[in-house]
Order: C-alpha cells, then sequence, then structure tokens
RNA sequence: GCGCCCGUAGCUCAACUGGAUAGAGCGUUGGCCUCCGAAGCCGAAGGUUGCAGGUUCAAUUCCUGUCGGGCGCACCA
C-alpha cells in the first residue's frame, strides 16, 4: 500500500513537470494550523531559480491535482504549501488501512539482501550491559527491514577466539567443577579464568603453563580443542537463553574461529596485490589518500606473525560476501569502534568488495552518576542480573494491581512488561546519544515507556471483552469528533513511520510514533465513548479501537516488545 | 597532539535530517472518576538550544573558531 506522502509526492512531481526538475518533499505538518501535510518545494527551487517562493507555490498550485485528496492547497508564511486531508478521503483511507495486512506500511521498492551482525558476546564471558544495545537495535532492525520486505541474514559473530583461552583451559584442567557447569557454565568458566589469571600474576610457572594451552589450542592439540569446543557450546547454551527471554534469533552464529583457516591466504592475497605492505615488521594496510586515515593504517599481521581484529573481520567479510551476496552488511556495533570500522570497511573498498557496509554505532548506558553502568563493586552489570530485576519489579507492579490474578499469569506478563520496559527504554532514545539508566523510569506508565504503550493496548482489549457477541468493521467510518479525526491521522501515519526507521537507522522514530499514537487514542478515549455510543458511531469506533490496538501490537513487535491482555 | 561523538526547560530525553511560535515525561502547580481500566485525560509555569562568528528567505540542524564532557588513535578484541 502506497503511503499518503507517496502519493502526494507523485501528484507534486506531476505539477512540477515542464516548471522545473525537482523532486518535492511532503512532511507530516508541524503544526494541526498548517493543515495534515505540507510541502517546501517552492521554497527550495526558490532558492535554485533565484525566484519568488510564493509565486512559484501559487504556479504549483495551480497544477496541483489533489481535489479528490485535500481541500485547496494554502500557501503560508516564506512559501510552504499546505495541505489539508478531506475528511471523505481520510475514511476511506482508514478503511483501506484497515483492512491492510501491512496496516498501511508499504513494501520496500526495491528487495536488498542484508547481513546484519549484532550482539558478538565473548564466549567464557558473561553478556553484560555493553551488549544489550546492539543486541536489542539489531534485532528490531532486523525485523523492521523484513517486514519491510528485504532479505536479512542475522550472524552473531562470538568472540570465540582470543588469548584468554589459555588461562581458562589450564583452569579447566586443574579445577573445573563440573556441577557448576552444568548449572552455570558461563559462571564457572569465569572463575577458572579468574583464579588462573590470579596465579600467573604471581607465579611464574603458572603464566608459562597458561601460554602452553594457549599455543596447544591454536595449533590444533585434540584435547585442548576439545575443551574450548565444551566452552563454546556451553556458553552458547547459557546464551540462548537470554536470547530466548530477548525473543532475539540468529540465522547463524559464526564466531571469529570459524574463519581462522581463512587468515593466511587472505593476507597472502592482500600481501601479493600489493594492497597491504609491511611497517616495523608488522604488515599494515595505508590509507595514503585519505587525510583523516593517512597515519591510521589497518594492521592485519603482527611482526610475530599473529593475526589480529581486523584480519578477523576482513575474513569474515570476505566470508558472507562468498556465501551470501548481500546488497548491503550492517554492524550493530558501540560508538568506540569507528576507527576500527572505518579501517576495515577501507580496506575492503581496496578489495573490491561491493556490498554497501554500514557502521551502525549506538552510545553507551550511564548509571545514574553518568558514568558508564557498572556495579557497586565496579563489575559490568551481567544480562542476566538486569533482565531477572526487570521482571521482578514489573511482577511487583502488577501484583499491586491485580492481587486475585493467579500467579503464573502475573509471571507471564511481569516479563512481557520488565523485558519490554528494558528493550523500549533503549529504542525510544536517540541511537547515538548516551542515555542513563533507571528503573523508576523505563518502568513508569506515565511517559514515553514500554508499559504505557501497552497499558494503551489493554484498555483497548479490555473494550473488547466487555462487548456482548460479535462485532462488524463499518461500511464507513465517522469521523465527526475532533478527537475521532486527529486519531484516524495519526494511525495513517503509521505506514509512513516505519520505512523512516531504516532511513538512518533510528528505531526511536517508530517509538515516539507509537507514543503520540496512545496518547492520542487515550485523548479519543476519554472523549469519546465506544460502548455506549450509537450506530454507525458504535462500529465505527470500534473499528478505530481495533486498528488503534492493532497498529499498537505490531509496531511494539517491531521492536520486539510483545504486549499483554491484560495487566 | 589528531580524530570521532555529545552539550536543548531544574532532571531525563525529543525535534520527521535546513522550515513556521523548539516539544514530551518527571518534578512544581490548577482542574477532571454515580461514565468502556484515573496505570488515564485537560490546563499553567519553566528556554539567549554551551559560547562567538559565518552561510540564507529560514539554523537546535550546515561551516569556522572556542569552552566543557565522553571515547578512540601500530602490533588486545
Amino acid at each position: 500500500m502506497q503511503t499518503l506522502i507517496s502519493i502526494l509526492e507523485t501528484k507534486l512531481r506531476a505539477a512540477l513537470n515542464g516548471i522545473a526538475q525537482i523532486e518535492p518533499q511532503v512532511t507530516i505538518a508541524t503544526d494541526a494550523r498548517f493543515g495534515d501535510y505540507q510541502t517546501n518545494v517552492a521554497m527550495v527551487l526558490a532558492k535554485q531559480q533565484r525566484a519568488n517562493p510564493r509565486q512559484l507555490a501559487t504556479q504549483i498550485i495551480e497544477r496541483l491535482d489533489v481535489d479528490d485528496i485535500c481541500e485547496n492547497p494554502e500557501i503560508a508564511g516564506a512559501g510552504f504549501i499546505n495541505l489539508r486531508i478531506k475528511n471523505d478521503f481520510l475514511k476511506k483511507r482508514v478503511a483501506d488501512i484497515f483492512s491492510d495486512e501491512m496496516l498501511g506500511v508499504p513494501s520496500a521498492g526495491r528487495r536488498k539482501k542484508i547481513v546484519l551482525d549484532f550482539s558478538g558476546p565473548n564466549i567464557a564471558k558473561p553478556m553484560h550491559v555493553g551488549h544489550i544495545r546492539s543486541t536489542i537495535i539489531g534485532d528490531t532492525l532486523a525485523r523492521v527491514a523484513r517486514f519491510l520486505g528485504h532479505e536479512v541474514v542475522t550472524d552473531n559473530h562470538l568472540g570465540d577466539w582470543g588469548t584468554q583461552f589459555g588461562k581458562v583451559i589450564y583452569g579447566w584442567k586443574n579445577w573445573r567443577d563440573e556441577q557448576a557447569l552444568a548449572t552455570h557454565p558461563v559462571e564457572e568458566l569465569v572463575r577458572l579464568y579468574k583464579k588462573a589469571n590470579a596465579l600467573a600474576e604471581a607465579d611464574e610457572m603458572v603464566l608459562r603453563a597458561c601460554r602452553d594451552e594457549l599455543v596447544k589450542l591454536q595449533s590444533g592439540d585434540p584435547e585442548n580443542v576439545a575443551i574450548w569446543r565444551k566452552c563454546v557450546e556451553l556458553s552458547w547454551k547459557e546464551f540462548e537463553q537470554m536470547y530466548s527471554l530477548l525473543d532475539v534469533r540468529f540465522d547463524e552464529h559464526l564466531g571469529e574461529s570459524a574463519y581462522n583457516d581463512r587468515l593466511a591466504t587472505l593476507v597472502a592475497k592482500l600481501e601479493k596485490s600489493g594492497i597491504a605492505e609491511e611497517s616495523e615488521g608488522a604488515l599494515c594496510v595505508f590509507f595514503r589518500d585519505n587525510p583523516v586515515l593517512a597515519d591510521k593504517p589497518a594492521l592485519i599481521r603482527k611482526s610475530d606473525g599473529g593475526f589480529l581484529y581486523a584480519t578477523t573481520d576482513l575474513a569474515t567479510l570476505e566470508y558472507r560476501m562468498e556465501r551470501w551476496q548481500p546488497d548491503e552488511i550492517w554492524y550493530v556495533v558501540g560508538a568506540p569502534q569507528a576507527l576500527h570500522f572505518d579501517q576495515v570497511f577501507g580496506v575492503a573498498q581496496k578489495m573490491g568488495i561491493d556490498a554497501k557496509l554500514r557502521f551502525i554505532p549506538f552510545g553507551s548506558i550511564l548509571g545514574e552518576d553518568r558514568k558508564l553502568m557498572k556495579t557497586r563493586s565496579g563489575d559490568n552489570v551481567q544480562l542476566r542480573d538486569l533482565l531477572e530485576e526487570a521482571q521482578q519489579r514489573a511482577l511487583a507492579m502488577v501484583e499491586q494491581k491485580n492481587p486475585a490474578m493467579p500467579d503464573e499469569e502475573k509471571k507471564q506478563i511481569a516479563q512481557i512488561i520488565g523485558i519490554g520496559a528494558v528493550k523500549y527504554a533503549d529504542l525510544s532514545q536517540a541511537r547515538m546519544t548516551d542515555y542513563v539508566f533507571s528503573w523508576d523510569k523505563m518502568l513508569s506508565l506515565q511517559g514515553n515507556t514500554a508499559p504505557y504503550l501497552q497499558n494503551a493496548y489493554v484498555r483497548i482489549r479490555s473494550i473488547f471483552r466487555k462487548l456482548d457477541g460479535d462485532w462488524k468493521a463499518p461500511a464507513e467510518f465517522v469521523l465527526a469528533d475532533p478527537a475521532e479525526l486527529s486519531l484516524a491521522k495519526k494511525l495513517m501515519q503509521f505506514g509512513e513511520t516505519v520505512p523512516q526507521v531504516l532511513d538512518d537507522f533510528r528505531p526511536n522514530i517508530l517509538a515516539n510514533y507509537l507514543y503520540e499514537l496512545a496518547n492520542t487514542f487515550h485523548t479519543f478515549y476519554e472523549a469519546c465513548p465506544v460502548l455506549k455510543a450509537d450506530e454507525p458511531v458504535r462500529s465505527s469506533r470500534l473499528a478505530l479501537c481495533d486498528l488503534t490496538a492493532r497498529i499498537l501490537g505490531l509496531g511494539l513487535a517491531l521492536l520486539g516488545i510483545r504486549v499483554p491482555e491484560k495487566m
């Protein structure tokens, strides 16, 4: 289904045909006084042609054929063209959206194949706050892209290969507790690592032993490889619990180790083709034509022959191109990695990789003290603990409101609210800004929060529970009350909002829209009785309620957030 | 030293990528439940968008400088 904005833009394009070559842009009006939609194309054009904008606007309006959609377009201010939607058109439009599977969201014009790299926790280490944003934002982008019709491969690039495994294996061989490994594998692996690390700092012999274990692992010693495999398997199993709780799924989870046997050949190829050159004993790729990166070469082989972070990422990239031939690859990784990705993408360009590579950075999560969020003891806050607390706090809310509800139902609802609150707090924030983590804020029923949106949904569902028997969608919507009108207009904007999320990877656009929708609905709900209204208003209002609930549900689903029927 | 990101109401955040009188929530404050969930709604107060220039019909948005904060910058990932 085409959005109204794109319909209007098409009409404008036709009106401009012969006047000028310009791509007209229509936006939702900033203020109801200026109508519903507006375009500043006359002003942009005036700039180009050094002409009078209001005169141009007049000229455009004369040729603009929107009689079936809008009242007479008005020229205002410096040369804005304001469009007011006709009531009849709005009724028809809402009816169309009501019966549209995608609720007014247009499918992507060109379907792309996208590899989406996000989450990327480290094996043998717990997932912590640092993984939240990547996981949640990445998952949302995958959901939105798929919904729009793109083909998405989600790939969890696990940190499963590194020097820490020397110590983990040493600890495994000496002190592992099988029972702990069965119940809390990652915790046990961390214990083994920490113990080995502490001992190695004090005892040269232990340090050497750990290094030996690492060398053996790297050279393919069967016993150590088997232990490492077990570590990966156990950690992944525990990660999967987290992902299941978060409702996040991956098509692939190829860790760094998956590319080990490609590193040497890749590096040899880069060296042979002259892309890489030796410098100070290491093999590097220089970017001499790029002023910013001129003194920041990408290192792909250490002077001792070992490979690096960038090497693995390049091998991964090469593999992804071979296996999936994607149009684009998206990396949802924290902002501090910007330089690294500049370098990797720079090398990729030299290698002739033609997929569009997008680095999607995000800001940090801060504690109440405005510093990186940590526990009191200075450790990273573990994801498991954080999600547990979210559910506990949500459970207390549910309990307070619905003391008589069965415990099992309370728990289910608390999970939906708690997890939803954590996700929404993240997604409703502009991607790049650091944000302060606050339980009270994210679980509040007031303001731009998941519980507020979920509550709007629940209130609507409550109406339908009260309804005896069936109801039928009206032949025609009745849009008379100002609250009905503004709700209908807001519902219409869903289809315009969802695709924007991918314009610059901004889930918060969708979050903000849903908040406005819930708000608009509440206003409608206060002003317009539904069940007590007479026909045909009653069916029309029921349909507005139903459509609102479906859009809230779908919108939240695109954010990876579920909705309860009661709360 | 260089680079990237960020400075918006007392606090936490928006602002549809250059548009009209910069918007929400919390907090402060005044109203609204014999009525579908008041976990809600309506209103008031609160701003030199860090600062100084520049570009233009129009700047929170772009450019330059500057101050403040965060994070990166050759063999960790």
